[in-house]
DNA sequence: TACAATTAAACAAACGTTTAATTAATTTTG
DNA sequence: CAAAATTAATTAAACGTTTGTTTAATTGTA
């Protein structure tokens, strides 16, 4: 597990991921970030030890990882396999739109490969997270419910590609719906519900209908 | 229409779109772009007057419009409204994965919202095809073909979001089907088929299917 | 007294752009 | 048509900033 980090720790990563998420990694200096958190440029160097690393440490404390949940869904009998595969699209939801400037940060990451370790710590989520929704056809489709044939990555591509998509579009959606008037977070709770009904129904289709 | 560009010109473009798209515009220095297009750095404040403006240009000459080509699908009569639906699907992903780069550069210039020209262009782009996906389902539910309340805008999403997500994720799909030792514009085409299917699946039980 | 936290200043390197000089190409002129 | 004049293209060097990081001195705390 992860040190403890001091309050001027955690105001440095919050700052910083707030300014990554708005004008990239290379967009962002080490004084813009130290002089919006109201600390001294050298602090980032002294706690982290560079801007890199700062990035770094970013990634290993926000990184969405589902297995934990999943391992919960492939468990509980109460549940059938639909609303298991439900559950996991509600959580990729509640994920992603849940910390939205960390998943724009990796958004561009996976795009400008350039640190190693990030490239890695990505790899490594993708991998776990694309296990996860395999195992959950996989439960569908030996109880018979789900149709074979299923081609699982570009499944968790819809998944994740039309959330990770409302992350950048979503001023547009707002405006498309005239929503502009609403609070945040009833906004965001109105984008949620449609993004699951939406996608729940994709799912459906994609499991059961024969093509 | 846009004046015709010299040689040089046209490479320092073709360099800065491949560099811009694998470090991100503030991660490429001009200096890189030049050396790797193997011409002098002042040609590029030369030319187009300003790393900025360089990238202006790129989108300028890049953006994919597709208004033109659904109002071609509009009028004509021999398809039916799925049909020309499933038009506009290929369209898209023919003009994402048809361009990579830019398309990478794209996203990531979506979510680092810096240059007005481009938001302002890059917001035209998104106005017109998103009207163009709704002239579309408008003509299927006005011909009692597609059913009604159907979130325009997200399916915009799932359509640009899974294919843009393919993007992002296209090397892991690679490795997920053991497809690495297929030759590059083979496994373009299977991509694109694979990509076409599904979405298209999507969007016949979208646009029928009573939720 | 010791150790941690914090600071302003300095560091070399890299940045985008401009300059002034030179070469190449084009146009004008006799 | 060739020489001269004009414009365009190209270059290496320099410009002033900004970059991430380090230093050495100072302040705070146990």
């Amino acid at each position: 597990m992860k040190p403890v980090l001091s309050t001027k720790q955690k105001q440095l990563l919050d700052t910083a991921e707030m300014l990554f998420s708005r004008k990239g990694f290379d967009g962002t200096s080490v004084r813009d970030i130290a002089e919006a958190a109201c600390i001294n440029t050298a602090m980032i160097s002294y706690y982290f030890g560079s801007k890199e690393k700062l990035m770094e440490e970013i990634f290993e404390r926000k990184s969405l990882n589902i297995r934990e949940k999943v391992d919960k869904l492939l468990q509980d009998e109460t549940l059938d396999p639909f609303q298991k595969m439900y559950s996991l699209v509600d959580e990729y939801i509640d994920g992603i739109l849940g910390s939205k400037r960390f998943h724009r940060i990796l958004l561009c990451e996976q795009i400008i490969n350039q640190n190693p370790s990030i490239i890695q710590l990505v790899e490594k989520m993708k991998t776990r997270n694309s296990e996860c929704i395999n195992d959950l056809i996989r439960l569908g489709q030996k109880k018979g419910l789900f149709k074979k044939n299923i081609d699982i990555p570009m499944m968790a591509n819809t998944l994740v590609g039309t959330v990770s998509h409302m992350l950048i579009n979503i001023d547009f959606y707002k405006k498309y719906h005239h929503l502009g008037s609403l609070k945040d977070d009833e906004f965001e709770r109105i984008v949620k519900k449609k993004l699951s009904i939406h996608i729940k129904n994709i799912y459906k289709a994609i499991l059961t209908h024969e093509s």
